[in-house]
RNA sequence: GGUAUCGUGGCCGAGCGGCUAGGCACCGGUCUGCAAAACCGGCUACAGCGGUUCGAAUCCGCUCGAUACCUCCA
């Protein structure tokens, strides 16, 4: 295949040309969710962005192995309350076993995704079933003398790192800077400097989710679990790590060290970060009022939104942003999308039905080469989108006969829309195909009934017809042939 | 304050030195019993100030603004 995929590789800060470790495998792993509260945008972006790379790298012929963690263990409240579990305190209100909460949460996740879409990673493994694995690199480290251990709980010496490695060079940070800008920290420092990051943090008395270790009956520091569990799936140099830019520093950045020290290489070939999400130009937060759920959005039950938001929807609107840009959300911006999307779809079922000719009225070899172009340069979807509407034009020219079409340039057209709208972007109808034909029959009575009304020039009953149908969400269109129907206004 | 990412027309968003983005909205027109869809046409921007260049939205510098991270923890 002569397609040549560019990638952005963030600890570069360049686009390289992607060329997998040992081709054709290629492995990737993406910082998942923290399972204590129902999935909201922010999950969304990454979830969808890698799930873009995930589809279009098996299309290029490689055999992914995607490994999404599920992080359930050792989390803190980061607003109002200090140092308690953010899993745990949710427990404890709902009166339920911590694991009750992860069970519950990650099957909305995972209903969630499915309605967006996202297809399951290979592999979904979660923190605190590995553990043990966790507490192997943790000695490794403190074998090779990068670590320290203060009150049961261990520290990564970032210090003594920084004198042979750099610490920073993934989110552009220089150590003194760090040291320098860090506030002084009230009470009990366990860490010689304010750099260092847990790799194992012993247990407070209350402090519900504990295992067993060499130093404390504890947990694990963040940044082990995704060393972990990348290394045991992926090994310990593989090709992608992706994650959102929020994750840039500490997480990814310590991850670094880690497994430099651990196991004297790089944990990844290509770091890829999607960028952030703002809803009306602000930020999303709790106290802001303007933290929307996913399944908020599918209902339209959150005051900012002034109707509900398909998954599809929202999945298209995040597609026609590069996933690399932030993307504000917005009502307005939203129902653009909702309308852009009905367009492709539309369309999509037009050149089911198109009818060839002699004669192409346009060149559609250019097509595909212009969305491959797209994706090989660093997944633009946008670009791909804006491709396939220029080419919507042309479809509808030739269903209203100011265009034709050959049937081979037809079957091309079908190939292409299919592979780049279904297989790559993603998206999907989001009629019913089961129930479909019992309406389609339905309506094919309806519309003869209220046919019979025009020829008679009743309007009256015709017109009531159709605002009744539009009443129940089913929009008629009348045309020289006939009447058509479809979902929606 | 530091680091990072950005600042494009009414809105959302591609663009990476010269040439068209695309979607939505709006205004005309074709079509139609009416409407919608579809089609045709119109509106047409690059935060500000300097600089490089024959030529800059695109490169460089500064200013202003936005978002994320910079904290014990995830």
């Amino acid at each position: 295949m002569e397609n040549k995929l560019f990638v952005y590789n963030t600890i570069s800060r360049t686009k390289e040309a992607f060329e997998p470790i040992n081709p054709p495998l290629v492995g990737m792993y993406v910082c998942g969710p923290t399972v204590y509260g129902d999935a909201h945008l922010g999950h969304a972006r990454p979830a969808i962005t890698f799930d873009l790379v995930f589809r279009y790298l098996q299309h290029l012929g490689y055999k992914v192995r995607y490994v999404r963690n599920i992080t359930d263990v050792g989390h803190l409240e980061n607003d109002a309350d200090e140092g308690e579990d953010k899993i745990a305190k949710k427990a404890r209100l709902e009166q339920l076993e911590p694991m009750e909460v992860v069970q519950y949460f990650t099957d909305r996740y995972h209903i969630n995704m499915n309605q967006l879409n996202v297809l399951s990673p290979s592999i979904e493994p979660r923190a605190s079933g590995h553990i043990i694995e966790q507490i192997e690199i943790v000695k490794k480290i403190i074998e090779k003398g990068y670590a320290y251990e203060t009150n049961g709980s261990v520290y990564f010496d970032v210090v003594k790192y920084d004198s042979s490695h750099h610490y920073g060079k993934l989110s552009g940070r220089i150590l003194e800077d760090l040291l320098s800008n860090t506030r002084a920290l009230d009470g009990q420092d366990e860490k010689r400097n304010a750099a260092d990051f847990a790799l194992w943090k012993k247990a407070e008395p209350e402090h519900i989710m504990r295992w067993p270790s060499p130093w404390s009956d504890g947990f694990p520091g963040w940044h082990m679990e995704c060393s972990a569990m990348s290394c045991k799936y992926l090994g310990e140099h593989f090709d992608i790590h992706g994650g959102g830019m929020d994750l840039l520093f500490p997480h990814h950045e310590s991850e670094i060290a880690q497994s430099n020290i651990a196991n004297d290489k790089e944990p990844c070939k290509y770091w890829l970060h999607n960028n952030m999400i703002t809803i009306n130009g602000q930020k999303m937060g709790k106290s802001l009022g303007n933290f929307i759920t996913l399944n908020e959005f599918f209902a339209g039950s959150h005051s900012s939104l002034e109707k509900a938001f398909s998954p599809m929807t929202i999945r298209f609107f995040m597609l026609q942003t590069h996933y690399r840009s932030t993307l504000d959300f917005s009502n307005e911006a939203l129902i653009a999308s909702e309308k852009g999307l009905k367009r492709l779809m539309l369309a999509m079922e037009i050149l089911d039905k198109l009818k060839p000719s002699e004669v192409s009225t346009t060149d559609i070899s250019q097509l595909s080469n212009k969305c491959y172009e797209a994706m090989n340069d660093d997944f633009n979807s946008p670009q791909v989108l804006a491709n396939l509407f220029d080419t919507v034009r042309f479809i509808n020219g030739v269903n209203d006969n100011d265009e034709t079409i050959t049937a081979d340039d037809l079957q091309k057209l079908k190939v292409i829309y299919t592979t780049f709208v279904i297989d790559l972007l993603g998206l999907r109808n989001e009629t019913n195909t089961d129930q479909i034909e019992i309406i389609d029959s339905l309506m094919t009575m309806i519309l003869n009934t209220r046919n019979l009304a025009k020829i008679n020039r009743d309007f009256a009953v015709s017109d009531k017809i159709r605002a009744d149908l539009n009443k129940i969400g089913i929009a008629v269109k009348d045309n020289k042939d006939g009447s058509t129907w479809s979902f929606g206004i």
